[in-house]
DNA sequence: ATATATCGTTAGCTATGCTAACGATCTCCA
DNA sequence: TGGAGATCGTTAGCATAGCTAACGATATAT
């Protein structure tokens, strides 16, 4: 089957693409002194509202001791705040302050500085492919983060 | 300016993606031995020939320091061989070993386990467009690493 | 009231990335 | 020919990110 040659060939250039693309974004990331795991959480902090660190950690896919130094790293910056739980008080709820939202835009602008340069010039048709791209892109991910993988016997 | 907008939001998305995507894949690698980085740099060593050290650095964009500890862990696991230059002593060539071909296969058969169970079941419609999107991505990627950013008001 | 479970943190390991500084080697030119 | 300067890879040292294991504090359930 031709199919799962494609796919073979396809997760390599997916692989591959991502390691690279990210090398670049990071070289970004970095001037603004934002890593890109620090970025990510914040992002979700901002949009997604106060959220517990366990929920954060569970966002972006990582263990609890993780996000508890990237938390660290972010407030000492001044981009995020821990707030005890009256009721619960072992949750900690991170919410985001001020400059943390500036920080994002800006930090986004600076990303953007880059993509928007090359996806400036693309077609409009390209645009949409490429949005479209990213959205199986999503896809897969999350039916990788669902299911375990089946071996290739019960996949026969 | 619509289009702008767009690049902008693509720009998180493809930003997230990547790191969901990677974060994934890693945990396929690591049960392998080989994290991201190792594997990439065999893939580009079997698939690239042998290669120096500083030409490997500069395939996988990446500064010697880094590279030459990437390779010493590769040497280390038996999967690449240093070989000195005759002609130019300071040269260090890099050459894959038959097990590292063999870890290489072995280890894309692990990651297109889960990759295969998610695309395979995509729709051959989706899979064109996915590869699409894939293509796409490696041509901002390579936009980005030639030019220099254009700051906004050069692009006016 | 006591046992169990949950939450976040700390401690300690490995790996990746960087810059700075160095030794060895090559090249070029006086 | 011989010395100055460039180039290559390595070492040393720093920061970040990921993990597991173990712990203290708190909630919950029996």
């Amino acid at each position: 089957m031709t199919k799962g040659k494609d796919a073979e060939a396809l997760a390599d250039q997916l692989h591959s693409a991502a390691i690279h693309l990210l090398r670049q974004l990071r070289k970004q990331d970095d001037a603004g002194g934002l890593s890109a795991p620090r970025l990510s959480a914040l992002s979700v902090v901002v949009f997604g509202g106060p959220l517990t660190l366990g929920e954060l950690a569970r966002a972006e896919q990582v263990k609890p001791p993780t996000m508890t130094r990237i938390v660290t790293g972010l407030e000492k910056d001044g981009l995020v705040r821990r707030k005890g739980d009256t009721r619960d008080r072992r949750l900690t709820h991170i919410e985001a302050t001020p400059k943390g939202h500036k920080v994002l835009a800006a930090g986004r602008a600076r990303r953007v500085e880059k993509l928007a340069n090359a996806v400036g010039q693309m077609k409009t048709r390209e645009l949409a492919e490429l949005r479209r791209g990213v959205q199986l892109v999503r896809d897969v991910v999350a039916s990788m983060r669902g299911k375990p993988a089946r071996s290739s016997e019960e996949r026969t």
